[in-house]
DNA sequence: GAAAAGATTACCT
DNA sequence: GGTAATCTTTTCC
């Protein structure tokens, strides 16, 4: 847990742990999501560390009709437009989602991740993998680039394959090839792999 | 004010 | 494959 800084400056040869900081997130959105897969989500909650690895995303950008932010500010999305790395939480139905975003009121939806030793299941599909996380509405706004009880770590390899397809549950603007997802990975959702 | 919609999930036939 | 659950935000009259 506790992070091994060289204090000599000396290369370390394992990035094992290194932090996603405010420049990670504060790049163009698509670039983010693609390389958010694999990195690994770290929420420290009420019942101790929950861990995930990334595994499927989804971005949206300015322009985009499915975007929450497209018709500007509301009370709902106003965390869309705080600084990279903030975290926005929105509910649907009862369940809550979490983005990442990035620059420009634009977002990336974290839609599945793997666990160690559980089974796919656990956090495939947005509302699951939050859940798991233990991630709530309160949890809207917090910055995930500096937060304590929030942290994101860089993956440790490159994943061997990525798919991108088609966002899923749209009405609007489904048809951009906006989701991105490590492919084989069991907790993907169902479609096209 | 009232009504509709929704970046979902679980359970039905 | 279809639909109900469930509830807040947004949108419309």
């Amino acid at each position: 847990m506790t992070g091994t800084r060289s204090r000599t400056g000396a290369r370390s040869s394992e990035a094992a742990d290194r932090r996603l900081r405010r420049p990670f997130f504060a790049r163009p959105t698509v670039r983010v999501a693609r390389e958010l897969l694999g990195a690994r989500l770290r929420v420290t909650g009420p019942d101790g560390v929950r861990e995930a690895r990334i595994v499927e995303t989804e971005a949206y950008v300015r322009g985009d009709p499915a975007s929450h932010s497209y018709r500007g500010p509301t009370r709902r999305n106003r965390s869309m437009y705080g600084p990279p790395g903030t975290l926005y939480v929105f509910r649907i139905h009862q369940v809550v989602c979490a983005n990442l975003i990035t620059r420009r009121a634009e977002g990336i939806l974290l839609r599945a991740g793997s666990v160690d030793g559980q089974s796919p299941g656990l956090a495939r599909g947005p509302g699951r993998l939050a859940r798991y996380l233990g991630l709530s509405i309160r949890d809207d706004g917090l910055d995930a680039t500096r937060d304590a009880r929030l942290a994101l770590y860089a993956r440790r390899t490159r994943p061997r394959r990525l798919g991108v397809g088609p966002r899923i549950g749209l009405s609007r603007g489904a048809e951009r090839p906006l989701r991105f997802w490590i492919v084989g990975e069991r907790s993907v959702s169902p479609p096209r792999d």
